[in-house]
RNA sequence: GGCGUCGUAGCUCAGUAGGUAGAGCAGAGGACUGAAAAUCCUUGUGUCACUGGUUCGAUUCCAGUCGAUGCCA
């Protein structure tokens, strides 16, 4: 591919803990550019120990975007930041040749490279509704709705998944049409180059990076940011590790000790299940989080090769 | 020291009226189209503590040894 676009997004993801941040923080200062988180929880201000919000001087060494904008009480969705990060990046790459997106949430990552199928948002009442008749009628209730009105994506769906059956009864219900209606699974051409790079260490390795950071989570004050957002702990934004875990502990389900081991537990999971996301995707080149010199060679390399 | 109970998957434990065993959790693999740090699916062979004995056959019964634990001294 040859044309005279030198804009280049570069995606640094990975699990959880495996040292995204400081690595992406050295790229954007070789090569000139701002950040964008791609982190679904670090958007929230009022999550920042729990989360692994980069600290003070991190945030001052580069500008970073998408980081404490939202409020927990807001609502959000990957659609929201496909559309805001990609005006972001037009904004940047009129002044800069590279912008670098980095964060652990994949969903939110692959819609600004690839996009996303275009659908309403969710109405709160109406999930609330089927929230209310999943929990007193059952799931075989929503699963007999959505055979009725999208009998193609009733071939398709986790019929176990209640959160895909209401998604779906969401959408149906919401413009009269069949959630399949929507479905779109054709990429979108971004106006810039992507490069996808991703942050990988042997498991074992990663499982005591991510004990060692909880435990100083604690010791930062994690208890005393959970505390305070006890009043808000049924807020989507707050289903999140390091507080539902803690919210379990003050209303005396688990012990303090439980709800620690529960988050080391539960963070691991959550790094396991972003290494399932990444892995089958094959754009994704994977490097050791030491190996800084090979990824800026990697980078350039592939840069030369596109322009 | 004496008497009792226990020793089974990484952990907690079930079970086999003698035919080599199974749950939960952890772990592993996977899915994923506006809840995504969410939500969901699949996945359990381990000297049944050790050494002998009885038996066609012992993880299961018997004896001893070691370890844990309780009560009594």
């Amino acid at each position: 591919m040859t044309d005279q676009n030198p804009k280049t997004l570069i995606v640094v993801t990975g699990p959880t803990a495996v040292g995204k941040t400081s690595l992406s923080i050295e790229l954007a200062q070789f090569f000139n550019a701002e950040i964008l988180s791609a982190d679904s929880r670090q958007f929230y201000k009022e999550l920042n120990i729990g989360v692994a919000r980069p600290d003070e001087e991190e945030l001052s060494a580069v500008k970073h975007h998408f980081i404490a904008h939202l409020s927990v009480h807001d609502y959000y969705n990957v659609s929201k930041y496909e559309v805001e990060a990609l005006d972001r990046l037009q904004h940047l790459f009129s002044t800069y040749n590279y912008a670098i997106m980095t964060g652990g949430s994949g969903m939110y990552i692959d819609a600004v490279c690839k996009g996303i199928a275009d659908l309403p948002d969710a109405d709160p009442q109406l999930r609330e509704e089927l929230n209310l008749q999943l929990k007193e009628e059952g799931i075989e209730f929503l699963r007999a709705q959505l055979k009725l009105l999208d009998p193609d994506y009733y071939q398709q769906v986790d019929l176990a998944n209640p959160i895909r059956i209401i998604r779906a009864l969401e959408v149906i219900l919401e413009t009269g049409k069949p959630y399949s209606y929507f479905r779109d699974n054709t990429y979108k051409k971004r106006p810039f180059h992507i490069i996808k790079l991703a942050l990988q260490l042997e498991r074992n390795i990663l499982n005591e990076r991510i004990n060692l950071r909880v435990d100083e989570m604690f010791e930062k004050g994690l208890l005393s940011e959970a505390e305070s957002l006890l009043p808000y702990q049924k807020l989507t934004a707050l289903n999140t590790v390091g507080y539902k875990e803690l919210f379990d502990y003050f209303n005396q389900k688990i012990s303090f000790d439980q709800a620690k081991e529960d988050i080391k537990t539960h963070t691991r999971r959550y790094a396991k299940r972003q290494m399932t996301w990444y892995r089958k995707d094959p754009d994704i080149v994977w490097f050791n989080p030491s190996e800084k010199v090979k990824i800026i060679q990697y980078i350039e390399q592939q840069r030369r090769h596109e322009l």
